[in-house]
DNA sequence: AGATAATTCAAACATTTGTTTGACACGTCA
DNA sequence: TGACGTGTCAAACAAATGTTTGAATTATCT
């Protein structure tokens, strides 16, 4: 029972966003440079001279899909705080339980982050908004953690040192799969290697923090 | 006072290895696909249909560049055996510096590294050459000391594990160089930058290997 | 209903890039 | 010296790709 909808304003939503979404997961799997406009038309169903229209160029679609990714982002997850206090310990699990999630991730949605992690190792015009959006208050968040596991001593130095150490771990998954996947096939099988990846990745981050806790060094 | 020496075997030795030292540095900083033969030709003082007399077609000089650089190592370090018997944490300390200088060397053969490194994340054809000839050396390298570092109860899963956590820490500062040059550009100055990363990797990974110490798990 | 705006479309265009071609120059050998 | 092989070159070619064009279609508004 649709009444006063303007079927023509969804209708022209619908070309528009169809380009996004299919945009967004043919850059995830490809790459900027990789992708055609003609084959992320083709997934739109849409004309190619559409990506003209609607969006000026290859390039403004790519940075409007950041864009879009992370409106899309804070529609489902509209804050960032936690809801129940929890130890660091537990906190720095859940974030690496949660990043690696989203590296493993092959749902409809999986192509919001792993088109983030993509622009990470090959960087584009779009680096600056996706690190000012998206890495950047990630990467705050654990450094906040990581601060409280070290302790009130330790230095900014220290804190980015071991941030980085942490996150490098589960990049590394996503990163390098392709050698991953030659060196050890059986690394990359089944679901379980996620929770026990997660498990390793967090056991072995809190212990390797623990000479630089309470002004250790 | 050159006597008997074939001059023209060496002035045709010259453009083709003119065209794979050029081919390796240009390969290293823009990837394969964002490389063009006229590029490398124009770096290399040669014409642009010499890649095709020399080599077949682009990706045969890829796949050249990579039996080369072997080549090259192979002179330079004939073996990678290790001089003196040294403690194990010594020995990851060794490890990690040495991967490290590689990642931040900046001079004339810096691009044998650099091409390996990002063979890692844009896989092309040659990845399988490079994981069999130089990857899987090194992480051979690695797992060993990493065995010996866990004691003899430790699973080759746990192994496999530690072994990823010591690299990707590595790595990381190479591959998502971009992102961490806008999170903290301090981080990617000075020389002693270097010697202290080694040294907090080391560390960080020696204390995350001891909750997995003989059979713990 | 007609005027205007928005959207879509097929074809064309412009540029880039890897590859090829055939002539020419140079080197080697009997 | 001439025949043959090797290497170089400028120009041309072929294909891919992003972008543009102008007509046609659809939607909106008075």
């Amino acid at each position: 029972m649709k009444l006063n909808v303007p079927a023509i304003a969804d209708e022209q939503a619908q070309t528009r966003q169809q380009l996004l979404e299919a945009a967004g997961t043919v850059f995830a799997e490809r790459g900027f440079r990789n992708t055609t406009v003609r084959e992320i038309c083709q997934r739109a169903g849409a004309n190619i001279a559409a990506v003209n229209y609607h969006f000026g160029d290859k390039e403004k679609l790519y940075l409007e899909v950041f864009r879009y990714s992370r409106e899309k982002e804070l529609e489902r997850f509209p804050s960032l705080r936690e809801s129940a206090p929890l130890p660091p310990e537990k906190k720095l699990a859940v974030f690496v339980h949660s990043l690696l999630l989203r590296i493993f991730d092959t749902g409809e949605a999986s192509w919001h982050g792993q088109l983030m992690l993509r622009e990470m190792i090959e960087p584009t015009a779009a680096l600056d908004f996706v690190v000012a959006e998206k890495i950047r208050p990630m990467s705050d968040h654990l450094r906040g953690l990581v601060a409280e596991l070290l302790g009130g001593r330790a230095t900014d130095e220290r804190v980015r040192l071991c941030s980085f150490s942490v996150v490098s771990q589960c990049v590394f998954y996503c990163h390098c799969d392709p050698v991953i996947q030659r060196l050890d096939p059986e690394q990359t099988a089944a679901d379980s290697s996620l929770e026990k990846l997660a498990e390793h990745i967090t056991a072995f981050s809190l212990a390797g923090m623990k000479p630089f806790r309470a002004g250790k060094k």
